[in-house]
DNA sequence: GAGTTTGAAACT
DNA sequence: CAGTTTCAAACTC
């Protein structure tokens, strides 16, 4: 496997990057960003924002954000653009990878220098240590040695200057020392084992004069925290470099894709200005928080979470940005990217399990950043979803709801595309955003349920105790997290009660199953199903699904998607994704989104949660074949007639409880949230603007729920991807629409960018074809919109998706 | 908690 | 493609 997985990844960077494969990236886009993140990067862009009140507001929200979650902004920081090159080959590798060997990373990365893919080659470098690494060992060690060197001396350094440099502006000469420093000593201790992070570190420290402030902070703050911060410092270096244009046509090298280096540098760049900054403040932030939870912590489980979080962010960087930037074949990103969504999703919950029992504290602190984070993209949350996962000291690692290793759910609608702003909006929110700003507290409430309710819900508490409730009633799911409290009260009957367990499910965010002949190999398995490992949680016999079992994982999905490419796709495509079919009338169902395949039920009406129609909190469309449909989002017949709103509304009101924050109707709600504040959100995080999207009307077991939340997915990738093609961002300001896009961009898998064009050909092999709705286009395509969708686009000037028609 | 129902997934 | 079986969630008691 190791061998065949490296020439695999080979192959596919090679076609990636030696094939036009960049041409995906919009070359206009590229040309535009470009000149902005020079823009941003140039001196002057600097003095002025150190001047202008931009900056101040900035800080002043990361200030009020930050607390414990500063690590979550890293994270972040890492634009999916960066993950971008590593995507494909880090899953290849992975999987070849996956044991110890690693050594060939190394040579690999070696071969590449300079470009997006020694970007990438960081990222994986520092994924591969992470897994090589048990999570006890490793923390103490980093998992970027070149950056950990140059933290340490920075470290040293720093600790003079810790109180000088307080603020980000200080530049004393300390911090040119350091700079300095690292750099001499990059080359030394770092060269063998990752070349090309020296590379990158020494271009962010030499070149960047932001980030070096930034990373003096971080530095400092390290030093409050200890050991940890050198990873992230490694990350933010990572970050910085992708930052400055300069650096970008410094990576521009015989390897690299003009196309790549362009998309990593743009979305990178782009972002990468309002990262800094924030990280800046984080790192000059954290420390208060951090200290908190380190001294309370055991020095490992700081730096375990620390880990965590790089490693998230290399997960981030590796899944993103390949399809974005690189367009290979469609065929390789079909069949790569599925698995390599789930690997990652695999992957971070391996590296829960694996230090899941170690890592206690950084619940705390991952959590936080987790909700935090946000910012970037889907992937992010997936890195969240890790963070979180690993912090909970329970086995039960459960994810985030949706987070993380729900590849299906992201995909499914342009609600992913909504989750993803949400994600970002969340953890922006939490991070940056003043508590105050409910509009991006709002939208993400909105769209996913049990993580926006905890958002929501927990907003306000978000900086301790919630995201750890949350993620650790994710694990105790069963016990009942921690949030759900409106629900709760308004829940009586037994139903209620059923629907509370579900919720809690949900919050948990974990999926667990009861598989007992399937092995959880099957997509009889919820877990397998939305791409995620089983957990402690789940009640499965002779489950498969482990990361020890990753390689039969991956085969056993791979078999799966090739007999259906959707297989592991959302079920439910959300409103903006979804579009309703023409002459449909359930389109005007008041959850526009659409069951991907339709459902086939005979008795339950599909007014229960057999129905998966009914479940996703959809409306039946034309591709339901379900009998006597009274589907209370939308009839089969189109009916979702006055009538059969009323019923919905009924049944909503009756589930008051359950729908309460989740329940489909709410997304447009996002939307006008958005709308309404569209400015906070996009303060908040750059990413921000996306906005929520649709919810499941159950947030409880919703397959589609889950998957929201998870950016990663491959399949759900895609359909987050596509939707987030679409124009629908927030637009706000333009470089956010950028990130978005990119962001966007990259995760869709070329399929959906095909548009429908993909299912299409899938439907005609998928043997679920028939239901397989390629009419649908669901992927969010259509120019149809929901209300919701109608309801971002005024607010956001759309763009120009890669797959959408305009 | 055990048993039944249900419909998707898998198989033929 | 259709029919049947298998499976596990959803549901009921």
């Amino acid at each position: 496997m190791g061998e065949e997985g490296e020439k695999l990844e080979r192959e596919s960077e090679t076609e990636a990057c030696g094939s036009g494969v960049t041409v995906m990236e919009t070359p206009d886009r590229n040309r535009i960003t470009h000149p902005v993140s020079k823009f941003e990067d140039s001196p002057v862009f600097n003095y002025i924002n150190s001047l202008s009140p931009i900056k101040t507001v900035k800080s002043i929200r990361i200030s009020q954000s930050f607390n414990s979650f500063s690590f979550a902004s890293l994270p972040s920081i890492f634009t999916s653009p960066h993950v971008s090159s590593v995507k494909e080959s880090r899953f290849l590798r992975r999987h070849s990878f996956s044991d110890p060997s690693k050594p060939e990373f190394s040579s690999d990365n070696g071969n590449k220098v300079g470009t997006s893919e020694g970007v990438t080659d960081v990222a994986h470098n520092l994924d591969e240590q992470q897994e090589n690494f048990d999570p006890g060992s490793y923390i103490g060690e980093v998992s970027v040695e070149s950056t950990y060197e140059c933290s340490k001396l920075a470290t040293e350094v720093s600790q003079t200057l810790n109180y000088e440099c307080g603020s980000p502006d200080c530049t004393t000469t300390a911090c040119r020392e350091i700079e300095t420093k690292c750099v001499s000593e990059l080359p030394r201790t770092s060269k063998s084992v990752v070349p090309y992070n020296h590379e990158v570190s020494q271009t962010i420290f030499v070149e960047s004069g932001m980030h070096l402030e930034g990373i003096r902070n971080i530095e400092q703050n390290r030093e409050a925290d200890g050991c940890d911060w050198d990873s992230l410092i490694s990350d933010a270096t990572d970050l910085l470099t992708f930052e400055s244009p300069n650096n970008a046509d410094a990576f521009k090298g015989p390897f690299q894709h003009p196309g790549r280096s362009l998309c990593t540098s743009l979305a990178s760049s782009e972002f990468t200005h309002y990262e800094i900054s924030d990280l800046q403040n984080t790192l000059s932030i954290h420390p208060v928080g951090v200290e908190d939870h380190e001294s309370e912590n055991p020095p490992q489980v700081g730096e375990e979470g620390h880990l965590t979080e790089i490693e998230a962010t290399g997960d981030i960087l590796a899944g993103t940005s390949l399809n974005k930037c690189v367009n290979g074949e469609p065929s390789n990103q079909i069949d790569n990217e599925p698995v390599s969504n789930l690997h990652r999703g695999m992957r971070r919950r391996c590296l829960d399990f694996e230090t899941a029992g170690t890592r206690k504290r950084h619940l705390d602190h991952s959590s936080h950043s987790g909700t935090s984070m946000l910012s970037q993209s889907d992937v992010n949350v997936e890195s969240i979803d890790k963070q979180l996962v690993p912090a909970k000291p329970d086995s039960s690692r459960c994810i985030l709801p949706g987070i993380g290793l729900h590849l299906n759910s992201l995909a499914r609608t342009s609600k992913e595309y909504n989750v993803v702003s949400r994600e970002t909006l969340a953890s922006g929110s939490q991070l940056i955003i003043d508590p105050g700003s409910t509009a991006s507290f709002h939208s993400l409430s909105t769209c996913q349920e049990p993580l926006n309710k905890s958002l929501a819900v927990t907003s306000m508490e978000r900086n301790n105790g919630p995201a750890e409730s949350r993620f650790q009633g994710t694990k105790d799911a069963s016990a009942g997290p921690g949030y759900m409290p409106s629900e709760d009260t308004n829940q009586s009957s037994p139903r209620k009660k059923r629907r509370r367990l579900e919720d809690a499910r949900e919050s948990e965010g974990c999926k667990r199953c009861n598989c007992k002949k399937s092995k959880c190999l099957k997509l009889y398995c919820e877990c397998f199903a939305a791409g995620v490992y089983c957990v402690e949680p789940c009640s499965c016999q002779d489950c498969f699904n482990k990361p020890i079992h990753e390689d039969t994982v991956l085969a056993t999905r791979k078999q799966i998607e090739s007999r259906n490419p959707l297989a592991f796709a959302p079920k439910v495509l959300r409103s903006s994704d979804s579009l309703p079919e023409i002459g449909d009338e359930s389109s005007k169902t008041p959850a526009s989104a659409r069951h991907k395949r339709g459902c086939n039920c005979k008795k339950s009406g599909c007014l229960k949660k057999y129905c998966e129609c009914y479940q996703g909190g959809v409306g039946c469309s034309i591709n339901c074949r379900c009998e006597g449909c009274k589907n209370a989002y939308g009839r089969k017949n189109g009916s979702v007639s006055i009538g059969a709103e009323a019923e919905l509304e009924e049944e909503e009101t009756e589930t008051h409880d359950k729908c309460v924050a989740d329940e489909s109707v709410p997304k447009i709600l996002i939307p006008n949230s958005m709308e309404q504040n569209p400015d906070s959100i996009l303060q908040a995080t750059p990413l921000r603007g996306v906005r929520t999207s649709v919810q499941l009307p159950f947030s409880s077991k919703n397959k589609p729920p889950r998957s929201s939340f998870l950016p990663i997915g491959s399949s759900s990738g895609f359909y987050g991807s596509q939707r987030f093609g679409k124009p629908n961002f927030l637009q706000h300001q333009p470089k956010f629409e950028k990130r978005v896009q990119t962001v966007q961009e990259e995760e869709m898998p070329e399929i959906l960018q095909h548009n429908c064009s993909p299912i299409s050909g899938i439907k005609s092999s998928s043997p679920n074809s028939k239901r397989v709705s390629p009419p649908h286009c669901d992927f969010g395509l259509s120019p149809h919109r929901r209300s919701s969708r109608k309801l971002i686009l005024q607010s956001i000037p759309s763009f120009p998706s890669l797959t959408s028609k305009d």
